[in-house]
DNA sequence: ACCTGAACACCGTTCAAGT
DNA sequence: ACCTGAACACCGTTCAAGT
């Protein structure tokens, strides 16, 4: 069998899935994929590398069209996306971690949000602190919760825990962007 | 040498801070002692059970005494400890994360957090999901950024946004209180 | 272009045996 | 109680060589 390099980052995301970040290795990897583990270096730098990319892949897939609402709403939604995609995959939140140690994951959810509330009266600062403000607490609450129990059932008051949460950073910043407008 | 458990931890911090947590082995870890790698089992149960033992001590190095403040200045103070004391680590959030897999790490500061909270007019509920808002925004926050650049020096900007973010947040929770007030 | 074979310098952990 | 010696089943990565 000959590979490109997408095949590659596809299997992995689904490895991914089996044996978590911790049982991911390039060995395990090539096995899977039938080859040795140095023909995996034909395809991508360093295990490092791979992982960054198959970050990219898992934000892009879990990309959705924009919708045009109020600032809460959209601000809302990008978070709930950004946390669905984190929780789609085990592991979700330290992959995309990893990717940003790399330096290239998560700028396209933090750049939406940044527009979102500097086309609201924020200034430059205020738009960019309040993403980042965002990005923390969906990284943070995503992280932790798969860092502990199980990673992929549903546990429903987690959700309301969550929407409670982005509820009041969402207040903080209301209260903001009045004393800007 | 002959050595206890609290040495292997001890001399694990200083190890973290010179090679970082993935740099971070049982096998550097024991010829630094001058040891053999598997004396090391004789004092812990495995790398991970170590880790949260470290995770614990440093949490508990970074405990300052509690001061009777308004809630706000509470949690503040709370929340400025906390990123302090995984700042001052090298990997010092993930670290902690990787406590919380093992059910050690944490707890102290989410608790303190919710009784400020629920002394100040919050139910249960509001004073539970308002900690772990809070706790996740600073778990985030310095996951993010010691994922990224430089671990130790400390970016001036840096810390304005933290402050920042941490006042949005503060004005979300301040929000609910009044309501439930 | 994509792969194999073989090697290098590592891992965490176990377990019998020593003192 | 604390340690050594030896082993098991792994790692990521490199590099010459094959097709």
């Amino acid at each position: 069998m000959r590979y490109r390099r997408s095949d590659v980052i596809g299997r992995t995301i689904d490895l991914l899935e089996e044996v978590g970040l911790e049982g991911l290795s390039m060995r395990r990897l090539a096995g899977d994929l039938g080859v040795r583990p140095s023909a995996l270096y034909h395809h991508v730098a360093s295990k490092q590398e791979l992982l960054g990319a198959v970050a990219d892949e898992v934000l892009a897939r879990g990309r959705r069209s924009t919708e045009v609402l109020g600032w809460r709403d959209e601000l809302r939604l990008t978070c709930l996306e950004l946390r669905d995609t984190m929780l789609r995959h085990r592991d979700g939140a330290a992959l995309i971690a990893l990717a940003r140690a790399e330096g290239v994951g998560g700028e396209d959810p933090l750049q939406r949000m940044a527009s979102v509330l500097a086309f609201n009266g924020a200034d430059p600062e205020l738009a960019r602190v309040g993403a980042s403000t965002l990005f923390h607490f969906v990284f943070g609450h995503v992280a932790d919760r798969q860092a502990r129990g199980l990673s992929s059932t549903e546990v429903p008051d987690e959700s309301a825990d969550f929407a409670t949460g982005l509820g009041i950073v969402l207040r903080g910043l209301e209260s903001r962007l009045a004393q800007h407008a």
